[in-house]
DNA sequence: TTCACTTAGTAAGTATACTTATATTATGAT
DNA sequence: ATCATAATATAAGTATACTTACTAAGTGAA
């Protein structure tokens, strides 16, 4: 159980030591539900790291980058793009909101509906962080090699949307 | 964006559409914290759909596969051995303790510990849940191969425990 | 046109999953 | 033995991420 000591103190991340003392603890360290719900846990904490001072989750980050291409959708429509429920996505936007990256207006057509478009400094966040997430990623991905996240990158795919066929 | 009509009636699990008219979304939908998020999502919905009725989650099951192979653990060497941080696997526990699955007491060498242990209900409810989570993986990794899923673990063990050699 | 049905959004409730701060207890050097 | 330090657990706060239930608003067939 050696541990070193930058990861003592002040950790963002909650360690996750496998080895040999451990070999009893694979049946759940091997199923597919722990370790997807480690490596988000892992690259969350990245994120974090990398764009600590901006003030945006990785949640916020992905409406983000839907409304840039998909200025002026409803809730709705952007829950469906981005794969969240509605409700959280209705919270996600009102903390986007409040931070004034989003604005968000009833529909002329509709009254039911609420219109979204990033704000211009919502764009201008959103050039910034981009370069950080990429960081991001590209720490998190650093013990594969580009072929292994090919690889990966196409597995999950299909799991994550398994009707998509390239 | 077709649709079918069991997914659009009570959805368990928002749905994701990748095809040609989103291809422009490929930015985010290929983004490893993306992929991650949504594959947590999709498997986390199997296993509601398969384990209910039980009243377990995903996270209260893992901290039982735990407690199962080290009884008498404190719960800061839980929150180790299931990488949850300390803050979380209080308030599971509490959960668990609460549905009489746990039991927790104070350590009588050190005063500050609890101690868990399973009980003979935590014990039986493990053991008829334990096909069921089977079934939900199994559901889950059902468009790949066998080959596929061991190469997947392989590369999300790398991912989650970076320092793990086998 | 009216009335059943559907849709968009919110509200309230539960369960993660982290943060910082705090109380209690233990340890170790003097 | 004392006192600074460290460790265990909880408390309070924020942000997902879902559930069911609800209101308001649109649709479509009789």
């Amino acid at each position: 159980m050696k541990r070193n000591s930058t990861m003592k103190k002040n950790r963002k991340l909650p360690p996750l030591t496998v080895d040999s003392e451990n070999e009893d603890l694979l049946e759940l360290y091997e199923r597919a539900g722990f370790l997807i719900r480690r490596c988000h846990q892992v690259i969350e904490a990245y994120f974090t790291e990398f764009c600590n001072g901006h003030n945006i989750t990785s949640v916020q980050f992905a409406a983000m980058m839907i409304l840039r291409r998909r200025p002026g959708i409803d809730q709705a429509t952007l829950s469906d793009l981005v794969a969240f429920d509605r409700a959280t996505t209705g919270d996600v936007v009102a903390r986007l909101v409040r931070k004034g990256l989003v604005r968000r207006r009833v529909s002329n057509n509709d009254q039911r509906k609420k219109l979204l478009s990033l704000t211009s400094k919502g764009k201008k966040t959103l050039t910034q962080i981009h370069p950080l997430v990429e960081k991001a990623q590209e720490t998190f991905l650093e013990p594969l090699s580009a072929k292994d996240w090919e690889n990966l990158k196409e597995v999950l795919l299909t799991l994550a949307a398994p009707d998509y066929q390239k």
